[in-house]
RNA sequence: GCGGGAGUGGCGGAACGGCAGACGCGCUGGAUUCAGGUUCCAGUAGGGCGACCUGUGAGGGUUCAAAUCCCUCCUCCCGCACCA
């Protein structure tokens, strides 16, 4: 046989025989102890699997194995994002079907993806765009709708030029497409939303439960965005002295007896009738002037704050003192409630507002609550209250409450919570997507489509190409489009819109634990079992869109008695991105781009896992080195070349050094172990190195260990360690070793601690400085240390008085001698 | 501005209160080879002939002992941002 290192020979082999034996079938209520390990599904794009989905599945891979030797009953598997708008793109420019271009990609993807060796369980594989999935996200969908969650809007939505659909808040990244980097422009349509701002508090309170980097979380926590204050009331008077509601939103309302001035947003319903007769074309020219500049600098932070003066007054519900209304462009007018009170003195935006328009600045809060003379900048901390009536000498926290009370019991005020999270916009104006399961009656409106009906299919004939109108190009489909109303037969329209892709993706993780239910989106009892998911990992880049989404989801499912659980992922991790060689983002253009095939192609999949395994930590970024991989794959060869002359060799007569290799792979055990855990997957490659570094040491000095006992168990148990990082060459190595079964059927390593060390180095330092390295027996008290400290020449000469000396002792590490 | 994270050799990175630079790359020298490649051996933070000294973004502190903990600052990356 072979005895050259060629992973061509035995890769695709080893693949086939553990798909026959159905190693990595998850068991449905085996006894065993569960373990789900997920990773965020592949879209399955023309150009297949790239080496960023690599630093993802390849490490997750490990992990998972790495469990089953453990004795877990693990799932672990794979399906397909496969719904979007790329192979409709596709389609357009090509001329073929989505169906079918998306169905050849994920069998590139399957391809890829054995090739790597990736352990899933491929029974329970399946594709968003299987009619036997969507039917399912229809009936979410139907069941969001029956819960009050689904509801139709029109209003003005970002809408993407190039991909032309609307899409949700969170698809829009510094005001572009999350997919395809195209400005989006604001259109007025009816769309479907899904009111995930009624979960607001339930997904903030849940991050406190879960273990994901904090980075993500504080991304969700930014995103929704709560902030608690109180709405008053302020009465702004029109030029003929008729009073209108003016409700202001504040966090501070402790100092409400230091507004100046209110200041209300451009596009305020109320701004014309709050203005006088002669400023009514000033206004007029600042507000067109504003909404021209609309999107683009109003986004600015550093601009200066323009506004001007309306001519007319409100009065503030606490003092009934009359304050200026000035329209400025720096109020949202889609936050709050578009209009703000300014407190020039303690808030720095309304302090330069004033200082610009010579407005006075009341100074309403002092850190002691002693009076302050002059400002030279807004102080925006909390204090205590003065000049604020018979809340001055308050603390400003304290004052919150009392005003709110007050504002309350007089009924010009009360407290709220506000959020930045909006409505959820899930329809989508393109063909290749989950349809929306409503009919439109001319009488009963927005029927959903009786369950037993779904799903509704998409229509495979249909021109796709998408519109500039904001119609589906679903609608040009009469066949689909006309039917009846379910509630009383009359001709009836259907929703033509499909669904954002992240619905499809938002409920996923819970159809692998009963991919093949044709009655019911899963059974209960085997959600119990399997989910929630303790391991997720995938890219940060989903904080506030699918992971946001699928805890939703969940939330909402667990609220209708589904599930009983609600948080979907218990513990998250986020890969980093491999960058190209010039440690740039890897794309086309660049012409960095590195693609696997190619690499299993010249070094076999073992090597492209270990180098990807060892490139840097998890979770940071990473640039892909030629050398480096070389490097990688310099000891995969220097493994197996190692390993194959035990091949027939049999065990021979004992040596001492056994005791030393014995040590070594024990040592190995706990070492390698705890890497895995704690998911340090680079140095546990490194460990490997340094096994393999000792092994090749003491069998270049004797190559006669290799009969040793000692030998052949430490290599066999290297082989069963590094076989969960690369599977193929461990299992046919340990086939050529004559042994039988799959390695990864094997049992994972325990240490036999029996072994100690006898002798151990000991650090001295003498005043925190190293000075020697001494070799005594393990377990020496200090008194048994100090004596061959002193006979040191190292210490001697350093005329150290011992008896005065003060001694730092750790046992068996080291001995400081402070002098 | 707010929130999160990171600054260690020529490079990727180890160590995360107790030997700074594991492991790998690269580089230097040597062996093998007609030669190139491969493979193997030795060396590789800086300074000094040396014993030693200096070194983990900068400065301070805690400690017998700090890359590691605390404070101040600088730089970079990511997210949010006129959010009242």
């Amino acid at each position: 046989m072979e005895k050259e290192y060629n992973p061509k020979e035995f890769e695709e082999k080893w693949y086939k025989y553990w798909e026959e034996n159905k190693l990595f079938k998850a068991e449905d209520f085996s006894k065993k102890p569960k373990f789900y390990i997920l990773v965020m599904f592949p879209y399955p794009s023309g150009s297949g699997l790239h080496v960023g989905h690599c630093r993802n599945y390849i490490p997750a891979d490990t992990y998972a194995r790495y469990k089953r030797m453990q004795g877990f009953n693990v799932l672990h598997p794979i399906g397909y994002d496969a719904f979007g708008l790329p192979a409709e793109n596709y389609a357009i420019e090509h001329g073929v079907h989505p169906k079918e271009s998306t169905y050849k990609n994920i069998e590139n993807f399957r391809r890829q993806l054995k090739m790597l060796g990736l352990s899933y369980d491929w029974d329970r594989e399946f594709a968003t765009s299987d009619p036997e999935y969507y039917k399912w996200t229809e009936w979410f969908f139907e069941l969001l709708f029956k819960r009050g969650l689904a509801y139709q809007d029109r209003s003005f939505q970002w809408w993407c030029p190039h991909c032309k659909t609307v899409l949700a808040n969170e698809q829009i990244i510094d005001g572009k497409c999350w997919r395809c980097g195209t400005p989006v422009v604001k259109k007025e349509l009816k769309e479907w939303f899904f009111r995930i701002t009624q979960y607001a508090d339930k997904l903030l309170e849940g991050l406190d439960r879960i273990d994901w980097p904090e980075r993500i979380k504080s991304m969700q926590k930014n995103w929704i965005g709560r902030s608690e204050g109180a709405e008053i009331i302020f009465k702004g008077i029109g030029p003929d002295g008729t009073e209108y509601d003016l409700p202001v939103f504040t966090t501070r309302i402790d100092t409400i007896f230091g507004v100046t001035f209110l200041a209300i947003a451009p596009e305020h319903p109320l701004v014309m009738k709050l203005t006088r007769e002669d400023k009514v074309e000033e206004v007029k020219k600042y507000i067109e002037e504003a909404l021209r500049k609309f999107e683009t600098e109003r986004l600015s932070t550093e601009k200066e704050k323009t506004g001007v003066f309306t001519g007319c007054f409100a009065r503030n519900p606490f003092t009934n003192e009359l304050v200026p209304i000035y329209v400025g462009d720096y109020v949202v007018y889609s936050y709050g409630t578009g209009a703000v009170m300014g407190v020039p003195a303690h808030d720095e935006r309304d302090f330069q507002f004033a200082k610009k328009h010579n407005l006075p600045i009341k100074v309403v809060i002092s850190k002691d609550g002693n009076p302050v003379e002059t400002l030279e900048e807004a102080f925006t901390e909390d204090g205590i209250l003065i000049n604020s009536n018979g809340f001055s000498g308050l603390k400003s926290d304290e004052a919150r409450k009392q005003l709110t009370k007050y504002a309350e019991e007089s009924g010009f005020g009360k407290g709220v919570v506000r959020y930045k999270i909006r409505d959820w916009l899930i329809s989508r104006q393109r063909y290749w997507g989950a349809p929306i399961p409503i009919i439109h009656c001319p009488e009963h409106g927005a029927v959903p489509v009786p369950e037993e009906e779904l799903p509704v299919l998409l229509p495979d004939e249909v021109d796709f190409t998408p519109r500039d109108t904001g119609e589906s190009p679903l609608a040009n489909n009469p066949d689909f489009v006309n039917t009846t109303c379910p509630l009383c037969g009359k001709p009836s329209k259907r929703e033509t819109d499909t669904q954002d892709g992240f619905a499809c993706s938002s409920w996923y993780f819970l159809r692998y634990a009963d991919p093949h239910n044709d009655k019911a989106p899963f059974d209960k009892e085997k959600i119990k079992y399997w989910l929630p998911v303790d391991l997720y990992i995938g890219g940060a880049e989903h904080a506030v869109m699918h992971l946001l989404y699928s805890r939703f989801y969940t939330k909402v499912m667990y609220d209708a008695g589904l599930i009983d659980f609600d948080e979907p992922f218990k513990k998250l991790l986020n890969q980093g991105m491999i960058l190209g060689a010039d440690h740039q983002k890897m794309s086309k253009s660049r012409g960095n781009v590195v693609n696997p095939d190619d690499v299993i192609k010249e070094y076999g999949a073992d090597t492209l896992r270990a180098y990807i395994l060892f490139i840097g930590p998890l979770d940071t970024d990473a640039p892909w080195s030629t050398e480096g991989i070389n490097g990688v794959n310099r000891f995969i060869k220097r493994m197996w070349n190692l390993f194959i002359q035990l091949e027939n060799k049999s065990i021979g007569k004992e040596k001492p050094i056994e005791k030393e290799i014995e040590l070594m792979t024990d040592k190995m055990i706990v070492k390698i172990t705890e890497q895995v855990e704690k998911f340090k997957f680079n140095t546990m490659i490194s460990s490997f190195m340094e096994w393999l570094n000792f092994l090749s040491k003491i069998m270049q000095e004797d190559p006669e260990v290799m009969e040793t006992k000692a030998f052949r168990e430490s290599v066999l148990t290297f082989l069963t360690m590094i076989a969960p990082a690369t599977p193929f060459v461990s299992e046919e190595l340990y086939h050529r070793l004559g042994e039988t079964g799959s390695i990864h059927t094997k049992e994972w390593p325990k240490p036999k601690g029996i072994y100690k060390e006898e002798y151990v180095t000991i650090i001295v330092q003498v005043n925190g400085k190293l000075r020697d390295k001494i070799e005594v027996e393990a377990g020496s008290e200090l008194e048994d240390v100090l004596d061959l400290v002193k006979k040191s020449d190292k210490i001697a000469r350093l005329g150290i008085d011992f008896d005065k000396a003060k001694y730092i002792f750790v046992k068996d590490k080291l001995i400081n001698i402070v002098a």
